[in-house]
DNA sequence: GCCCTTAGTATACTACAGGTTAGTGGTTAC
DNA sequence: GTAACCACTAACCTGTAGTATACTAAGGGC
């Protein structure tokens, strides 16, 4: 449990106290199984649809079709489609997502940490 | 977006390169509805099964028994039966929880922030 | 003209997470 | 003794997430 800095108290009331309401209303954006990948995905560099799918082992085009828009309407990605060829669409991040760039970064450690432990590389 | 210090740039390569493989292991153990909300509300002091069910508004019997379950297994929580009467049953969170805090952090501070946005209470 | 690639959409299907309702076995309260 | 509460479990249902496959419309290579 060296990882870093803990409290060590459990995180109980002070920092949870409203935490219930707010989790949920994070899961309700960015919850799911492809919201978060598809942000990294595209934060790693990866701004054609296609690159995208390949990048996101597993996803299929219908649903990255549909995360794509859903989290552009949600003000996180955006979507420029040259005119002169509309078979050359770019992805790219909107500057919301660097709100999220904690959420981000402490979730990855921890699945980095979780991950070695899960497979006993500790 | 003056909320907290942000790097300049974009979440690119760097802290994002091996992301996707460990976003979806974290995903993969605590994602869901509810997983997460089940632990906060444990370390809000929450630890009897019927007061869990009323502070999680939503959730079935059915549902918070399998969270906990699973929670249990995957050692965020433990489960202590008073052996004397069955009907007393507490459950607390391991030590192990103690390394998602910087998550929850995360993702409960970035959820208020949220959900004052949508709410037009900027 | 023919084939490949890109960026999707359409259709049809499946699986599983999660929800609903009801019920069980024990305990305490009156 | 019966009513209510606790900690669940069983059976069933639904909806959404996800899959597979095929298809379109445009551009580029040869």
């Amino acid at each position: 449990m060296e990882h870093n800095e803990q409290p060590t108290t459990y995180p109980t009331p002070y920092e949870c106290q409203n935490s219930l309401g707010a989790i949920r209303d994070a899961l309700f954006v960015i919850g799911g199984k492809w919201k978060l990948q598809v942000i990294s995905a595209i934060g790693q560099g990866h701004n054609r649809f296609n690159e995208l799918q390949r990048a996101l082992t597993g996803i299929s085009a219908r649903v990255l079709s549909a995360e794509l828009k859903d989290l552009e309407l949600n003000g996180f990605v955006t979507r420029k489609a040259d005119p002169n060829s509309p078979v050359n669409v770019e992805y790219g991040l909107t500057d919301y997502v660097h709100t999220l760039y904690d959420v981000l970064r402490s979730l990855t450690e921890w699945g980095e940490m979780h991950g070695k432990k899960i497979r006993g590389k500790d």
